[in-house]
DNA sequence: TAGAGCCTGGACAACGTTGTCAGATGCGGG
DNA sequence: CCCGCATCTGACAACGTTGTCCAGGCTCTA
């Protein structure tokens, strides 16, 4: 066996199709390994005319630093991981996005999971971005137990929790009022004179349905009423159920006035069935969606900002890993009620 | 200086938090560093009585293999980024989810990233894509001059671009037929009577965009149809611009009796203008939105499957890596024309 | 002109993992 | 009882980078 294809060179040939290394560009310039690494890292200490040298060796070679060699070294990824549900989501579209921003501007790339609302695939993803050594997470849990973090956390991995606070471990969370949310979408139906109010939401498991529910129990209790347990549905939102659900409580001898919608995707699909039909049912959504404001009547929403829990999750994170923040807390941004038509029709019976 | 706080230790205390290693593990185990990388990565030739003692190891310490140090010895990072324009516009939701789910299926994680339409910013991120070695590349061009990514081609980086070409280079390209699709748009528009047809779309150099004009000129010219300037109107698509231009193509001596709009967001706020109006204007958009279908009348819309366009390209991009694919390729998705009204109503004078 | 001090450049180790290879151990057969 | 073989284990180098530290050359001053 010739000399050039000893293992360790033919490894090296079929890596990185051959990129070349600092030790490649040294060689061709002239000069110390070290000296090419102050180059790439503007470090000072370098005279003009070395410089020149290497950053010539540099472009004839196509150089370009490998970062996985650096973090190993640095122990810094600048990296953080987002988990989410469904980046198909509109919802999570303007969240992800806010978050971006956030890490672009603390000098981070941003990696990206959907966890499909499965826990198995949200421990799945976060341990997988963990083991990339990612500076932070900010994750939109999909289960309720995350002990699994728990190695993690005391490692020094960032975590910020969005939308849906962690289970079973102390930890940030950003989230929305959808207790106050809901409660006031649900007391403007009732103030617009509806008192048989459906309500649509998500498996009770999921934080924020749960949440909203419990609004949605308190603005009946508050105003007196009463709640049928044929008024409320609750499951997974594919449209389907969703459709059935809503049906089911439109029809029947004593059908509801008013519907509320727990999330996007609730809402959506109700304005659909309701489109079908001739009597006129009150809707409030929670969430808002776009072309609301254009539908006939205007979909009234409890509206939360996407963008703000985004926003707000990867400061605290950044902060978490400039050392300025030690104790978990729990922040609550608050929902604003966009009245648009569909929650002030009055009931139709 | 204590022997406990020498340079190298200090370092490593700092570094990750004091996360063990796969040396710790092995010590706490009693065994080599071998066999706890082979236990870690379940290959054979270890007895179950060790296996036990490794794993209880790792349990004890809530060891996580660090990838980074596995990426620079096997020269693979198991990821893949995406550079699309904004993860908050509803188009490239569905298209990131496609690419993610093809990455999760070939045992990827997706780095996204948005560029914000700014040609330096796609470049920049493209490059630290590059230096943190991603196997593959999904961009969805902001500039068209792409010629700074040929060391990285050569080097081995997969690359697929997707909606719209890449520029001075040879590369693979999963796009809608924005030329077909515009044209039949229009070609409908013109069935139904129309002939002062306006034209909104973005700056004429993203290719989608003059593609799309094309397709416009295209069907008014097979139809005889002379276009005059003032029905056509290119540049950003924010709000304020494009309801400008819709305005001024309504108002005059000669409106237009037609609007196509060349995206999303075009037909977003064309929409919002036209319901301003009492006279009824006819209209064709680029791309499906949500609840399209409830507007009065709904808005006929020439769809393209982002998430099709998505899963099509992370698929290329998987082949080439498996070494299948080799020439570069231009794969065109049809697009669908989908009528609901809006696009079916008479000239109005 | 010699000495002090500064500036530039380079040798070397270390980051945590995996591939290679050789050594240790145990077993069965001659 | 010893040898050979198979199986399991561990020492070591290497991946490409950065931090530390020292050597050598230069300038400036006395």
């Amino acid at each position: 066996m010739p000399e050039t294809t000893r293992h360790a060179e033919r490894n090296a040939a079929t890596r990185y199709g051959n990129r070349p290394t600092m030790k490649d560009v040294a060689a061709r310039a002239g000069v110390g390994l070290k000296t090419v690494s102050r180059v790439v890292n503007g470090e000072p200490g370098v005279t003009p005319e070395t410089e020149r040298r290497v950053q010539e060796a540099i472009d004839a070679l196509g150089f370009r630093r490998n970062d996985s060699a650096r973090v190993l070294r640095k122990g810094r990824t600048a990296s953080i991981g987002l988990v989410l549900e469904d980046l198909a989501d509109p919802f999570y579209g303007p969240l992800s996005r806010a978050v971006e921003e956030v890490a672009r501007a603390n000098g981070a790339l941003l990696i990206n999971g959907s966890s499909a609302e499965d826990p198995d695939r949200e421990q799945e993803l976060v341990l997988a971005l963990c083991a990339r050594r990612v500076d932070g997470l900010v994750v939109i849990p999909a289960g309720d137990d995350h002990r699994y973090l728990e190695p993690e956390l005391k490692a020094g991995v960032a975590t910020v929790f969005v939308d849906r606070p962690a289970g079973q471990i102390d930890a940030d969370v950003v989230l929305s009022d959808n207790f106050g949310g809901a409660r006031d979408g649900v007391a403007h139906l009732i103030a617009h004179g509806h008192r048989r109010i459906g309500f649509i939401g998500d498996m009770p498991r999921i934080h924020t349905a749960a949440e909203r529910l419990r609004g949605y129990r308190a603005a009946m209790e508050d105003a007196g009423i009463p709640v049928e347990d044929t008024w409320m549905s609750l499951g997974v939102t594919d449209p389907e159920r969703v459709r059935r659900a809503a049906e089911e409580m439109l029809s029947g001898p004593d059908p509801v006035t008013a519907v509320f919608a727990g999330n996007n995707r609730v809402t959506v699909t109700v304005v659909r069935v309701l489109a079908e039909h001739t009597r006129r049912v009150a809707l409030v959504g929670f969430d808002d969606i776009e072309l609301a404001d254009l539908l006939q009547p205007g979909v009234t929403v409890v509206a939360q900002d996407a963008a703000a829990l985004g926003r707000t999750a990867a400061e605290r994170l950044f902060r978490q890993l400039d050392g300025t923040l030690v104790t978990p807390e729990r922040i609550e941004l608050p929902t604003r009620l966009i009245t648009r038509g569909s929650g002030e029709l009055p009931p139709a019976d």
